[in-house]
DNA sequence: GATAGTTATGACAGCGCTGTCAATGTATCT
DNA sequence: AGATACATTGACAGCGCTGTCATAACTATC
């Protein structure tokens, strides 16, 4: 029913072996023959069978993406960015949600690898800073990549985007327009995001000399109510800010529900800010400039290093990809500025 | 390294098939020696590998999650349902998104499914309404099962809410809360929800006798800026609705958006109701009634009913899972009714 | 206690592929 | 031409498990 190797070997005349060298592109096999087995393979749509291979070269051709409870929209880019990479070489992506919660994570991993034995794994945040995952990760000799990690770990690349340097560039386009009074919501403590972006604003205010002013910095935990909570506070000084940065779009949500509540005309009272560019970001009205993440990118990175890994002597610590700086009408100003 | 079934076979002094029959729960083991496998299973630590399983059992363990672009949770909550099913089976969920655009998905199907020998495939939609897709599904004799799809498939199960009855739900709740000019915003023409919630609508209001006035029928596409045009053409009648409802949750966001801009609050002055239950509806302001769908459960059934099809003449049609109604404060107007 | 019926167990081949290693063919050099 | 190197090919075992079928060990029956 189901063509194998063996047929193939048999149309081409050559045997198995050689037909899996072709089809695998080992070296050492004759152009005439390699040209014989591929149309050989062709014609009888021949496809090998993952399991056999698997069974025969202690492969599995499939990565595991671990993670916990992130963001729909986060999961599902760097999902479609991994499968296309896993197809690109004929990977399979196996998807695996954690709980964190109740216990060990590194329990629950351990008994899913044990099991499925996967060629590599992507670890999104939190899982990618979880001791005991990586732990059992290391026991078990199971590569991985961990996507945006808080840490470094010594001889593991990992996949990222510069936050501080996407926040440096927001504070700065915002700067640019004109604003000095600029307002920044914190995200929520602990998280790795949270000190890098604010670091980013902090060095973009100093490089234009401007004092950052203690009470235009609030805390919030990146959710929508707390965006609303700082917005409260910061709208209600007496010098309110003509300008807020969110550190995640979530919060800038928020600061733009308060705003209008208060009749504060966004953006030309208040121009906002957010990070991450979220569906929301573009359903908000005013339309949200924010910070795109390259998360399908990290995905397909992730895997790609997974599945080609470079070379010993060219391995980097880290990759970075590149974020975008996305603007839309939440801080389109200009009109007011320029009159 | 790995302990195999050799292994666990000479600790329990049985041979590896008797170990094989402990472990996949077949008949016709001893109770004695089924307990004498499975504790010394235990002490190694043995789990099976899977190629070698697949291989020889020609199974793989596998169930593939089939989609095309649908909204990010929608996707994710299918697949944490699937996924649980999976775990609770000893079986792995891969996930492969298509794309119907460039001409057809069907082809990319047989190129996946010919590399990928999965045991089940589960489509959602609009993919599960694709007639290429499902007739090389068909003619690879590959089961799957269609998820919420429009056309009904002759011996096929398939897994679905009742639309209707939600969206009867919804508008008679709406009724009872006093409304009689209720508006609908229906959603993407050709999509089966739509038509089906409309249905709903147009039941409850027959059943409480009152007159469905064309005028409050609008068109929609599931699109935020679909339910602003909406709403600006229903708000802009002589004789407004004192509710609307959406047919889903991003069209009922544009809905709240128009009240803000007109002045008009939500919900003393109009009640909104939506229908997903997408994490825009607890983002808004107020908070939005809205219906919950079973995406969890129905991504579970539908793996569950792959790994586990009941037998041939217990098959049902299909599989209906239960909604909820969300009641939250944009439909929340008693005050008003009451004084 | 011999016979049949049933349950429990094991031997063994083989799923479809790749790794190893030996064998052959071809090119290069003295 | 003969020797040496290297490129090309194939034979074969075996990855870890399950299906098949034969055999062994019970149970029930008269």
């Amino acid at each position: 029913m189901k063509t194998t190797i063996t047929d193939v070997a048999r149309l081409a005349n050559v045997s198995m072996k050689t037909v899996s060298r072709v089809l695998n592109n080992e070296p050492n096999v004759a152009k005439k023959t390699r040209e014989r087995v591929l149309s050989a393979a062709k014609e009888l749509r021949y496809s090998p069978n993952l399991a056999a291979k698997g069974l025969a070269s202690s492969k599995s051709y499939l990565i595991a993406l671990l993670y916990d409870n992130p963001s729909p929209n986060y999961i599902a880019n760097i999902q479609k960015g991994a499968i296309k990479a896993c197809r690109d070489n004929n990977y399979y992506l196996v998807i695996e949600p954690l709980s964190m919660v109740n216990a060990n994570a590194g329990n629950e991993v351990e008994k899913l690898l044990e099991r499925l034995p996967v060629d590599g794994v992507i670890l999104t945040p939190p899982l990618c800073d979880d001791k005991d995952v990586l732990s059992i990760l290391r026991s078990l000799n199971i590569p991985y990549v961990p996507v945006a990690p808080t840490i470094e770990i010594n001889g593991v690349s990992s996949v990222k985007m510069d936050d501080v340097q996407a926040s440096f560039e927001m504070t700065e386009y915002l700067i640019k327009r004109g604003h000095k009074k600029i307002g920044f919501i914190k995200g929520h403590r602990g998280h790795s995001a949270t000190s890098l972006r604010y670091k980013g604003y902090e060095l973009a205010m100093k490089k234009f000399n401007l004092k950052i002013d203690k009470k235009f910095i609030v805390e919030g935990d990146f959710s929508f109510k707390s965006g609303v909570e700082a917005a409260e506070n910061l709208l209600g000084l007496n010098e309110p800010p003509t300008a807020i940065f969110a550190s995640n779009d979530d919060m800038a949500a928020g600061v733009v529900s308060v705003a209008s509540r208060l009749g504060l005309e966004v953006p030309t009272k208040l121009s906002v800010g957010g990070f991450d560019d979220t569906p929301l970001a573009q359903i908000l009205f005013p339309q949200l400039t924010t910070v795109k993440q390259p998360i399908y990118e990290m995905g397909q990175m992730a895997a790609n290093l997974l599945i080609n890994p470079p070379a010993k002597d060219e391995v980097l610590p880290s990759y970075h990809l590149d974020h975008k700086l996305i603007i839309r009408k939440s801080t389109d100003n200009q009109n007011i500025l320029d009159n």
